[in-house]
DNA sequence: AATTTTGGTTAGCAAAGAGTAACTGTTTGT
DNA sequence: ACAAACAGTTACTCTTTGCTAACCAAAATT
């Protein structure tokens, strides 16, 4: 539907995450990962549920549909070339280079996140 | 008072900006510069008032007081660095460079800007 | 000096995101 | 099999940030 708003980025990403190993994600574990709510889990899911993100039926697991795994993909990839810029080039503890690179990766334009990753890969090699 | 909210300090840095040639600061050229409303201005200024980040008489200029130039001046340098290097190294347009690199500043830890920005330099160099 | 234009304010509203509390399903251990 | 524990839902409420509309203040123009 519309373009994914900021947090709605972020739950996509999350679940994402929770889903990389093939394993079934829960709402609650989704809510411990972010450090928010149940509630609060429960009404993005519904939302990112409307926009065909994810797909979830009542009281069960969730599941990325085509385009959510699509939109967090694209998250993934830049976050990761982000994250380790940020952990071994500048040196940052862990948590702060996974928690800023999802910012950034989530509030800049899609064109300087990936001009910046390109660059980031470019130089690596 | 508090921690700055994301757009609290959008509105400091957009002040900050438009006071850098000693010119006097008017609510409507704020709200001109960042695409918003004189009303959403008008109740950012009071809160921005309120938590002593500027200064302001009902129908004067805006002000920033000290702890609003301090502030404002540790994103305006992290700004400057981080949008030189994304439109002269990344190639991004202006705009894009100047949208982004506030986002970016706004955003991530202060220790990743800080980190970044003391890297930015040193390559530039 | 009176009127228009511009700038500033206020009140009331809406959407997004998060929270608590109370409730309903589901699983699991004994 | 049933109670306890856990997972998910629902119905509020709150805060932040924005908006429009209507209203005051000040400046500029004639």
């Amino acid at each position: 539907m519309n373009e994914l708003t900021y947090s709605q980025k972020k739950y996509l990403f999350a679940i994402y995450n929770l889903g990389q190993n093939g394993s079934e994600v829960r709402s609650s574990e989704v809510a411990k990962l972010m450090g928010v709510s149940k509630a609060s889990t429960a009404s993005m899911a519904a939302k990112l549920c409307e926009c065909g993100y994810i797909r979830k039926e009542h009281y069960g697991q969730i599941g990325l549909t085509e385009n959510g795994i699509k939109a967090a993909n694209s998250i993934y990839t830049s976050c990761v070339i982000i994250r380790n810029f940020l952990e071994n080039v500048l040196g940052l503890d862990e948590k702060t280079a996974d928690e800023d690179s999802v910012k950034i990766v989530i509030h800049a334009s899609e064109k300087t996140v990936n001009r910046l990753s390109e660059h980031l890969l470019e130089k690596q090699s």
